[in-house]
Parts: structure tokens; sequence; C-alpha cells
DNA sequence: CTGCATCCCAACTGATACTG
DNA sequence: CAGTATCAGTTGGGATGCAG
């Protein structure tokens, strides 16, 4: 055997150790795939879902003011995109039973801990969109052009 | 002829500064359909696209470092990813004639610029996964029980 | 008003094979 | 190594109709 058993610390330690340190640092990094964190991302970062939370970042609003606030979305993909933000435990459903009914959609604290960073990032795209639209024109002059 | 163009602004140089402002404010809301914006934001915040822009905050790589760095990634969705990334002006990319071919992937500043937003989300929700487990797990217990 | 169920099409995705 | 081309499967997403 390996003198390392006189050491403080056991070579089985020293695995566990490593380990807590893996699952620490890396049992949810997204790019690992199957990765439970990618798929969070995915709701997080999709189509819809960035502009739900954009939106809701604002305040409480209701089923349709969502819809009417993320232009384009149809009622299906709204409806799936809340099921799956609430399911994550970032938005908050409250439904009055009232007639008619009435549901309110509220950031949960953790939801708005991640909209903040969400909307620091749409902001920046939307602030440096001129750029972007440069870029394009320089690249498809360079490409398309031959 | 009216009398409008006594006046120091005409309705046309009007709607024209009204249509600045607009623009100048609304033309990028990527909450607004159609917006270009909308599109740019996608190719930032999807499922290829972020992990990307994150693998390269890191620094330079080539085609297949990228490939592995993003596990699960298909060499097309890759190539096509930086693509779009490299139209946007996020990505550039530097071809060396050489044999083999060596090809290295590299943020531009405003590439750089988004990164850091978007790793300060990826960060944040995969510091936070446990937290959206658990939340998934009472969703699940509550809804799926029954 | 707030949804869920269904149908249906387009777009995305991933192997595979092939080029420079 | 660094891609492109093609094909087939899956999913995303919209429209419609209906229920609470």
């Amino acid at each position: 055997m390996e003198s390392a058993a006189q050491t403080a610390v056991t070579p089985a330690q020293a695995t566990a150790q490593a380990d807590d340190r893996a699952f620490d640092d890396l049992a949810f990094d997204v790019f690992a795939r199957n990765c439970p964190s990618r798929g969070a991302l995915e709701h997080v970062t999709g189509r819809w879902g960035a502009l739900t939370l954009g939106a809701l970042h604002e305040g409480s609003l209701r089923f349709n003011e969502l819809r009417r606030r993320v232009d384009g979305v149809s009622e299906k993909m709204l409806s799936q995109t809340l099921h799956a933000l609430e399911r994550d435990g970032l938005v908050h459903r409250e439904a009055q039973p009232t007639n008619p009914p009435r549901v309110d959609y509220t950031l949960t604290p953790l939801g708005r801990e991640v909209s903040e960073r969400l909307l620091s990032l749409i902001v920046c795209v939307e602030e440096r969109m001129e750029d972007v639209l440069r870029a394009r024109a320089r690249y498809d002059e360079a490409r398309g052009a031959r």
C-alpha cells in the first residue's frame, strides 16, 4: 500500500472532498449534457420565457395583460410558459375565485433575482442593436454580394 | 395651401420628430412583434447561443474545442449558431490557411458585453438550482399527486 | 376572463455522408 | 480539422373550439 494512509487525509476522504467540491461546483453545470440546470436556463431564456419574465419584472400582471404586453405570444404558449416558470418557482400564480375569474402572476423573490439579470441582458441587446444591425449589413455585403 | 408652412414646425416635421423619438425609444423594444432585437436576443439566449457565448467568455476556442465544451451540440447546430453570432457581430471568426485548417472563434467587444450579462444569468440559475428543484418537487407533489 | 384539448404545419434538430 | 448537404424524426407553435 502507498503511504497515503499515514497522512491526515485518507484517499477515501480526499475523494469524498473532491466529490463534494464537484457537486457544489459542477453538479449543475449547464455545459454538461443532461444537467437539470440546462432545462431551467432554457425556460428562462426561451423565446417566451425571457419576455414573460421581463414583462413581470415591471409588476404583477393578469393573463391577458401579459398576452398584450408580450406581443405575438399565443394563448397556448403563454399558458405553457407560465406553467413552466411557476413550476420552477420563478412565478407565483394567484387565482381569485371571482366571476369573471381573475388571475394575477407575480415574480417570486427567486424570479426577481433571475429577471433582474435577464433584464440587464435584454436592455444591453436593445441598446446595442444598431451595432448589431451594422454588423449584419457588413456581413451580408461581404458574403451575399458574391 | 394650408398655413402650416408659415409656422416654425410643419406637421410633417412634427411627425418626423415624433418618429425619431419613437425610433430612439421604441424601435428596438423586444416586446414588440417583428422587432429585429427580438431575433438578436433569441440568437443570444437560444439553447446553443447562450452556451456558446458562455464557453467563449473563457477565451478563444477552436471549432472542435467548442463542440466538446458545449456538451451535446451537433456539428450542424454549432456551425449554424456560430454563423448567426458572427453575423450579429458578437463573435469573431479567424481562419488560418494552414493544413490542417485551424479556425479560432473569439468574442468581439460587443460579444463580451453581452456574454458578461449572460454569464451572470447563467451563474445565477446554476447557484439557485437547488431552490428550483425544491420548487418543482413541491409543485409536482401538489399537482401530480391527485 | 382564464384557461385546456385538439389538430396541423413549419421549423428545429440530429445522424449520416461527403468535401476541402 | 473544419465544415457543408441531405434526409428523417421530433418538437414548437398557431388556430380553433370548448369549458369553468
